[in-house]
DNA sequence: GAGTTCACGATTGTAAACAATTTTTGTCAA
DNA sequence: TTGACAAAAATTGTTTACAATCGTGAACTC
């Protein structure tokens, strides 16, 4: 009930924070939709295997139920929800297999990545990056959960944008969905995030134009989130859909 | 006519797969059609800005409409198809800025995915390659044009497979796809595939384990396939739908 | 009391009817 | 002949109703 105007609330705030947003356009509702379901895995509030029932989404988001079905099939597709014929969606839940692939995809691709911004730094690019890690300080500062792990996430993708390259930003977005969903299964409770400067040294380091610093932070880095992980920890799915949908 | 006929006998044996089916994918009919309109554009016989109706894919596959949706949304969240609100869908058609996105991204990963296949070599995965090889050469020997093609870009794609890794193998997979959509819309007339042992070369380069060969080979084969390209050059949209999709 | 079976409710999958939009076609006038 | 306008056809988008499947719980048997 409350859940549906709350919804409502969101879209308008959604639309307002895509100007300075990574998204992709939201030119139908279906966009919408699954632009919400994935910030909500990005910040967490969605736990894997929290089934995301048709007749639930519909009535949070106020929409009908084809709207729905095409968005979870988008969703599917992206590899954050799983579609379990007859049975219905659920947040995808990746295995440890599932979760080194990831990790052994971003090592080999964010390398020569960082590589290739340090060699050839775009000044526009940078300073935006710039920004989003001072986003990241007042997140902390503030002490806002969801946030930061929104943000500390978002801080690759923004890498891979910086690129100019809408492929290469692509591929990083999924993976870092995908690296969200893992460490919100496997994550040491206080983990959950980047430490704390990382990013600004690897800023730095691209900057500077150094390239072998750069990449040398970033695997580290990565290594960091990795290690973090505790490949036992088990994490309880969430169901309660509309409260967790319909605040942000 | 004759392939609308083809098209119902397809349906049948899909039903037929459904009887016996172990349950395997739930959405089997849908990636029946995403696979053939994958192939069609892979090999070339489905020209980018080519329509695709949704009357007449269902005459094709003998599926009902929805069926038919769902593919084509699964096809555009692949950047294969592009779908215009009210409009319909028709065969993507990059323009030269996406095509130098995808030529840029392949120059990111596959250098790094070569690299790391030559210090790190799995066996089983290079006999699959050295197979593959020969039968683009048997291909090659039969003058049989789309297969040609399709094995040329397939060949990368098996490359990334065989890191085993599953998104990797994703991530090519596209990029390949939006690579032969390039080359079928620029591509000089007869430089359609790739160079003849370009890819045995590279093979061997892995399988002596010399990294940087395999490297430096791997990154002038993409120049030639990028070199070979006429970005003035204009392909004309392919209407005869059913004859198409029909065959293979 | 434990386990199995059956039936009911809830949820998802499919198809058909309906609405909205675009494209084509035909007509009229300049 | 050409151009504009309007009606008709074709195509896509949406809603609705219906069918199939799954999960749960009550009743029944052993």
């Amino acid at each position: 009930m409350n859940s549906i105007v709350e919804g409502h609330n969101l879209s308008i705030k959604t639309q307002s924070n895509d100007q300075n947003k990574t998204s992709f356009s939201p030119e139908s509702d279906e966009n919408l939709i699954v632009e919400r379901i994935y910030n909500a895995v990005m910040e967490q509030r969605l736990a894997p295997r929290t089934k995301l029932s048709e007749a639930g989404l519909c009535k949070t988001f106020g929409v009908g139920r084809m709207r729905v079905r095409r968005a979870l099939l988008l969703l599917s597709s992206q590899g954050i929800v799983d579609l379990r014929s007859n049975r219905g969606a659920y947040v995808a839940c990746p295995n440890k297999a599932e979760a080194n692939d990831v990790f052994a995809a971003r090592m080999l691709i964010e390398p020569p990545l960082v590589r290739q911004l340090a060699q050839n730094p775009n000044g526009n690019s940078l300073d935006l990056l710039t920004e989003h890690i001072a986003l990241e300080d007042t997140a902390r500062a503030q002490n806002e959960r969801t946030e930061i792990i929104r943000l500390s996430g978002e801080f690759h993708t923004k890498l891979a944008q910086s690129t100019g390259n809408k492929f290469i930003a692509r591929m990083m977005r999924e993976l870092v969905t995908r690296t969200s969903l893992i460490v919100g299964l496997f994550g040491s409770s206080k983990n959950a995030s980047c430490p704390d400067d990382e990013h600004t040294n690897i800023l730095d380091a691209i900057q500077s134009q150094n390239p072998d610093l750069a990449e040398r932070l970033l695997v580290s880095h990565l290594e960091h989130i990795q290690n973090g992980l505790d490949m036992e920890a088990l994490q309880e799915p969430q169901n309660d859909l509309a409260a967790i949908l319909g605040s942000n």
